[in-house]
RNA sequence: GCCUUGGUGGCGGAAUUGGUAGACGCGCUGGAUUCAAAAUCCAGUUCUUUCGGGAGUGUGGGUUCGAUUCCCACCCAAGGUACCA
């Protein structure tokens, strides 16, 4: 049989398509399986061969699991919200939407291309209304609810109210803004409606405050971190400051202990988790309060040394600190300010980055040490971050190496407070052999005891008590971009109200200009068409907007993650317009099983999502509050870069070989222009490139040969690998086994094109194995034993996610099997299942030559059977000192002594001994034989 | 700095509980076939060697009859993260 590849896998895409072959259905009698892939960012630049590494993995696993008798869940869709689409916008004037619906036709051509078996019928966008709607429900969920601590978990706002009602706020015990008044149920029932609703603001799980941003007022808009490069924008160079902005933020610090504590309930890789568990910071330590000298201020901090509270000799604040300016005496106002208007300059990450420079002024104002009641002169400095546990510190130099370098910079004492230990040189910073001295009631104590011991006296003079701080902030949830969910919120007397559910989803308007608007308001400001009417429950003009009955809507969108953070319990009842999904739906398929995706998303999309599951779970909406039990990072494919070398001297082009000693520079070349031994095909480069029309190129041995380097794939460094040109040359199966076999998934390894030509004559071998299919040849024991010691191996490799090693298993067997010359349909048609997962298209073919009518992909997985690899003698090694010298073949039933004997008589044996006695021989039997000596 | 992962031929990589290091594939070399090329097939391919053998899995130690595998120290690379008080 010919291996017409592309005949073949263009009659199976078809038949899989119209066939609904991979359609998973919401109920069965088989048990469920639900293995998810990330969604991808449909991006204009098309797949290249990095991005199906996981989905090809994913899909073997869903195909192996199939043939196990599992109802697989196998979707996929697209998280189509996204900046490039809106700067593509900014720039053409063309509708994100237009880009978008584009660039996902293209994926979906090359997705189809590569033979997945996705239930597309479950396919979600996350920029479609229909799906939207839901992102916004949720979103009206957080808003409804609080945290309640006792119960520790998230409930109706409603009973928050009536509780308020009742008894007022102080009895609960509940997550809220640091600044909630205290008040009693006739406060409550005396406030006004607004008032009472920016209470209630402070207990919602998504409430509005003002937060700090990176706000570029050249381009109207906030920047993200890596936006940001040397303190400017890194698109124009614009200058960049701090500044604070009203917005939605999510209070997923609530949630930080339970987050911490579901890692151990799954089966995630440990870096992974590590990443979470730092993002997320838990820290032990105190709060405690010190009072400053002739004021009414206090200064609160967090610290995780209370116990060295006596070698307290200054405090540092954030200069964004809300009490710089209130506490900085006249002489010092200038220095204050200047040193602030400075900071503001700089971004978190610059701030955090510089490690070296040592900064910071005196405020002139002093606090008072809880106990010795001793001044304590308070500084600012930009090491304190204002977002970090509460922006200000207790520096104890003589216990802290930055607080040391500080003090040491500033010409601060240093007082010692640690018995036995020389602190003129750094800090002593080690809790485990600390013993306090020269600290009152604490002398004596080692860390743990003085840490409780302090923590009591605070709380007995009201300035402290033992707190648990999280690093973790809550996450800011506005965007002031275009292309994002809009939120389902208006404005009444500056206070947000919710759109009701049945009139969702609230739909983004059309604008002229997707750019921020001159007042500096986000582009929806932009929209004509963009209030809310009440009584009509409609969006109208904005000529309409009386506050009265037609109120403005909210102008920020989502974030990224927003949409992402469900979309894999959405594809369970993908297009219910009822609910977000059928609760017996969801019953069913309860959460993800396998998910496959990279380790970048660790604290991002991971982290937000686990955190709506968990508040699902609370409110009753989702079965697990876990959503997925085991998760893959599959690693990245770096490109090979191929490199020409200009000798800036002469101008000429030197192939690799000859640069030695030239002053040439390295200039990349596009790796098609390559071929598998690093010539150069000179004419094409000199077409790609013009400007070398006319250059010399300088040959070693009649060829151009490049250089080569492993970078990130990308664009930029004509490195990029395109999928669509290998399937089209060895296609789609030879693509899917190359990938796998190019190493473990989830190492990152270099991809290099030549080497598909291995795999691509495997599949040539394969084809022509089932050449002449005898269906009543008896299988030969050789055979068999070829066959079963595949079976056991693929499936035990598929368990493991060692998919490389699977397909040299497929080689060998094809190899072994063609050398025996096997025609027997017994083991042929076992193997094309064993193969199916990774080669499907050859596989259905393979599986009809044999004579099936229907798919081959519900066909049940070989059993594996250990009788056929029985073996009755064993190729012994024979080492000597570990070394292995000779091989011996002996009975497997041979006992140790008689083995010994017949390697002792070995002529080998003698002759390796030399005449020496050896002073032992260990003999394992089935293993190997070892004599030492 | 810290956390994580990794370091094996010219290259990608294999070696399941400590038991034959380099499977499988690429590339390379030689040969067959061909007018020639592609394709295909066969043989070889860790290094070294006086052809007996010897050395060898980042480096140095250790445990063991035996270490790519376990332990200690270090070096290098990639990714993440950060004055976290």
């Amino acid at each position: 049989m010919n291996y017409n590849f592309r005949e073949i896998e263009a009659k199976w895409q078809k038949y899989w398509a119209s066939n609904q072959t991979f359609k998973a259905t919401n109920n069965s009698d088989s048990p469920k399986f639900y293995v998810l892939d990330m969604f991808p960012y449909p991006s204009g630049a098309g797949l290249h061969v990095g991005h199906p590494l996981g989905y090809i993995a994913s899909d073997i696993y869903a195909r192996y699991k199939r043939h196990k008798g599992f109802n697989v869940l196998h979707p996929m869709g697209y998280d189509s919200f996204g900046l490039p689409a809106e700067q593509y916008a900014i720039q053409t004037g063309q509708h994100p939407a237009i880009t978008t619906d584009a660039n996902i036709k293209r994926y979906r051509e090359q997705l189809d291309q590569l033979g997945f078996s996705f239930d597309w019928s479950r396919e979600v966008r996350t920029s479609d209304p229909k799906y939207y709607k839901w992102t916004q429900w949720v979103f009206i969920q957080l808003f409804n609810s609080w945290y309640n601590k006792e119960s520790d978990k998230a409930e109706d706002i409603k009973q928050l109210i009536s509780e308020f009602e009742k008894n007022g706020n102080s009895q609960i015990n509940a997550v809220c803004d640091d600044d909630t008044p205290i008040f009693n149920s006739e406060e409550w029932s005396t406030f006004s409606d607004k008032k009472k609703q920016e209470i209630l603001l402070k207990y919602r799980l998504t409430y509005l405050a003002d937060t700090e941003v990176n706000w570029c007022p050249t381009l109207g808009t906030v920047l993200a971190n890596d936006e940001i490069v040397n303190g400017v924008s890194e698109r124009g160079g614009h200058p960049v400051i701090r500044k604070k902005m009203t917005q939605w933020s999510m209070r997923i610090t609530a949630y930080a202990q339970r987050l911490l504590d579901g890692l151990e309930t799954i089966d995630w890789p440990q870096p992974l988790k590590d990443t979470q568990t730092n993002w997320i910071g838990r820290s032990e330590g105190a709060h405690v309060e010190f009072k400053v000298k002739d004021s009414e201020h206090r200064i609160p901090v967090f610290t995780t040394r209370p116990d060295t509270i006596f070698g307290a000799s200054f405090m540092t604040l954030a200069p964004e600190h809300d009490l710089v300016s209130k506490i900085t005496t006249a002489e010092q106002k200038e220095a204050v300010e200047s040193y602030v208007e400075a900071t503001a300059k700089r971004s978190e990450r610059d701030r955090m980055a510089d490690v070296k420079t040592i900064s910071g002024v005196f405020t002139g104002a002093y606090a008072e040490h809880p106990f010795t009641k001793e001044p304590i002169p308070i500084w600012i400095g930009d090491y304190v971050l204002a977002s970090y546990g509460t922006g200000a510190v207790m520096a104890v130099p003589c216990g802290d190496q930055r607080d040391y370098d500080y003090a040491k910079h500033f010409d601060i004492p240093i007082p010692n407070i640690f018995e036995g230990v020389d602190i003129s040189e750094e800090a002593f910073a080690d809790k485990a052999n600390t013993i306090i001295g020269n600290s009152d009631f604490l002398n004596g104590l080692g860390f743990k005891e003085a840490t409780r011991k302090v923590i009591d006296e605070l709380e007995k003079i009201g300035q402290g008590q033992g707190k648990i701080n999280y690093r973790l902030r809550d996450a800011v949830f506005s965007r002031q971009r275009y292309w994002g969910e809009p939120f389902p919120v208006y404005y009444v007397d500056g206070m947000p109200q919710m759109i009701a559910d049945e009139h969702l989803p609230l739909e983004l308007p059309d604008v002229e200009k997707y750019l921020p608007t001159e007042a500096g308001d986000p582009p929806l400001g932009n929209a004509t068409h963009w209030a809310w009417d009440r009584n009509n429950a409609t969006v109208v003009n904005n000529d309409l907007i009386d506050n009265k009955n037609v109120f403005p809507l909210e102008l920020n969108t989502m974030p990224g993650w927003a949409g992402s953070s469900q979309y894999f319990n959405r594809y369970m009842d993908a297009h219910n317009e009822e609910a977000i999904y059928d609760s017996e739906i969801i019953g069913y398929w309860q959460d993800v099983d396998l998910y496959i995706g990279g380790s970048e998303h660790a604290t991002g999309h991971l982290l937000y999502s686990r955190f709506w599951q968990k508040f699902l779970f609370d409110r009753g909406i989702a079965p697990k509050d876990e959503f997925a039990r085991k998760l893959i990072n599959q690693g990245m494919i770096t490109g090979t870069s191929a490199f020409v070398y200009k000798d800036m001297d002469s101008g000429k082009v030197y192939s690799k070989g000859l640069i030695n000693g030239k002053n040439v520079i390295p200039i990349h070349a596009d790796v098609s222009l390559v071929n598998a031994s690093d010539e150069l095909d000179i004419e094409a480069f000199k077409e790609w490139l013009p400007e070398y029309k006319n250059a010399t190129f300088v040959l070693e041995d009649g060829k151009y040969i490049v250089g080569r380097e492993v970078e990130k794939m990308s664009k930029s460094k004509y490195n990029v690998v395109n999928p669509d040109n290998i399937c089209e040359e060895y296609g789609a199966d030879s693509l899917r086994l190359y990938e796998m076999f190019l190493g473990p998934l989830e190492q990152s390894k270099p991809w290099n094109t030549a080497g598909i030509t291995g795999v691509h004559s495997f599949l040539k071998k394969l084809c022509k194995l089932y050449g002449n299919i005898q269906d009543n040849a008896e299988p030969s024991a050789e055979n068999l034993k070829t066959l079963h010691k595949t079976i056991k191996k693929v499936e035990e490799d598929i368990e493991n996610f060692s998919f490389n090693t699977s397909v040299s298993t497929f080689m060998i067997c094809v190899n072994e099997l063609t050398a025996q010359k096997c025609t027997s349909k017994a083991i042929l048609e076992p193997l094309a299942i064993l193969v199916s997962p990774y080669a499907p298209h050859i596989a259905e073919e393979l599986w009809e030559e044999l004579g099936h009518q229907e798919s081959i992909s519900t066909a049940a997985f070989p059993k594996f059977e250990a009788q056929y690899l029985v073996e009755n003698s064993k190729e012994y090694p024979i080492s000597f000192n570990g070394k292995m010298r000779f091989k011996m073949e002996l009975p497997m039933d041979m006992g140790k002594d008689e083995i010994e004997a017949a390697v002792m008589a070995h002529e080998k044996t003698i002759a390796q001994l030399n005449g020496r006695a050896p002073k032992k021989v260990i003999v394992v039997p089935g293993k190997i034989v070892n004599i030492v000596g």
